[in-house]
DNA sequence: AATGCCTTTACGGAAACCCGTAAGGATATA
DNA sequence: TATATCCTTACGGGTTTCCGTAAAGGCATT
């Protein structure tokens, strides 16, 4: 089993929430971890170096913008930089991603190991991926198995907007009124309305305010 | 002026706030920060083994729980520690903590060199502690030194719960009966919105979902 | 007891939000 | 072209929140 693992997520919560999953549940003692993908870089090459690599590594595909300008800004970035130091090094992605064509994707051209949906159930899949990678088996989220069905919620960059939006005080008419001005495809108050009560139902969140604190302990905003 | 310091909140984002301050406004170039109080302690002994020990430590007062069992809980605990390993260490508190009894209390028992209070102005005020520290002047924040008029808002246990239920999509209505049932002092829906009201002109929050969210931002929730 | 000050509560109207329904478009398919 | 489906929008009515005002209660001072 994994040996030596290491953790990036520029979420404190997420980042520890993962590192204690790990460390209550699994056999790996060396759990390493950073909020930072230019630290994460380091903190790899200084293991290979001291004879003790990561085999594994668990990532978020995105990182929030900072006042510290970062040279490797996402997730990709870093893992282009791994794979060319360690060929074989395990990667499993854990994101709040869940668009099927932009997964595959990345599954494609960077042949990571698993993807994992942040949400509800995002801890427990990452116990149930982490055999699976070992043992070579591509592992993603239940959620995006369903890959043929077409039914299932995707998050847009839209909603993303919208999240951002209402956590800065943005009434939800006001936040029509801004997508009017940007010529958004959409637009009417009704339509931001349908947006977030969908996005109540995908995060089990009671009312608006709820949506939001979820927002901000997923990472989203 | 200081040389090396140690920053400690367990909330990334304003950990991460305070290093960015430090690093943009500053002359101090070694900055060394970690979420966890232990963490900072051992941070703390190598630094000074080492021949390079801190000279200003800037922390938080409350550190909240988690599934990682800590020894030790609290800032104070940990300043207690520090002081007894290097008892001229300057430290600078900075927390949403906003009571002057419990802050006069503090300053009077630890002996600690500032006192800053989480908010809008938070990072500034901790820039211009800096200097005043140095030159062995208490700094408090601007806010708490109209120690003699009354009527400077206080956020208290109450305000905190209500939060707590706002960010768990209670609504109104229902923390108002929550609050029945534990017959506390304030009982009534009227009562809560006032509470929230206060809340919301103290945090310059446009609305309850903007509350909820600077809450999150500043660790209180 | 009387006064003043502060907190809590009640209440009512305005605003915002919630939620279902239905109409109108766009797109894909037979 | 007709049909089905999905998405956007409009709208109406119920609920919740917002906000000012006023009454009631607690507490300290005189």
């Amino acid at each position: 089993m994994f040996k030596n693992v290491l953790v990036i997520d520029d979420h404190a919560a997420v980042n520890h929430g993962i590192v204690q999953t790990l460390k209550n549940n699994t056999n790996i003692h060396q759990v390493a971890f950073t909020q930072y993908c230019e630290d994460a870089y380091i903190k790899f090459q200084k293991a290979q170096q001291d004879g003790n690599p990561f085999d594994l590594v668990i990532l978020d595909l995105t990182f929030k913008e900072d006042h510290h300008k970062q040279r490797i800004k996402t997730g990709l970035d870093l893992i282009k930089l791994l794979r060319n130091k360690q060929p074989d090094i395990k990667i499993i992605m854990y994101s709040v991603e869940d668009r099927k064509t932009k997964i595959q994707t990345i599954i494609d051209n960077y042949s990571i190991n698993g993807f994992i949906s942040k949400g509800r159930h995002g801890l427990k899949e990452l116990l149930e991926a982490i055999p699976n990678v070992w043992n070579n088996t591509l592992y993603t989220s239940k959620a995006l198995n369903l890959s043929n069905q077409n039914n299932v919620f995707e998050i847009d960059d839209i909603d993303i907007v919208i999240l951002q939006e209402l956590s800065k005080g943005t009434s939800q008419k006001e936040i029509a009124e801004k997508f009017q001005l940007k010529n958004s495809k959409i637009n009417s108050l009704s339509s931001i309305e349908k947006k977030i009560n969908k996005l109540k139902i995908h995060f089990k969140a009671k009312n608006t305010i709820h949506l939001v604190a979820i927002g901000k302990d997923l990472g989203i905003i």
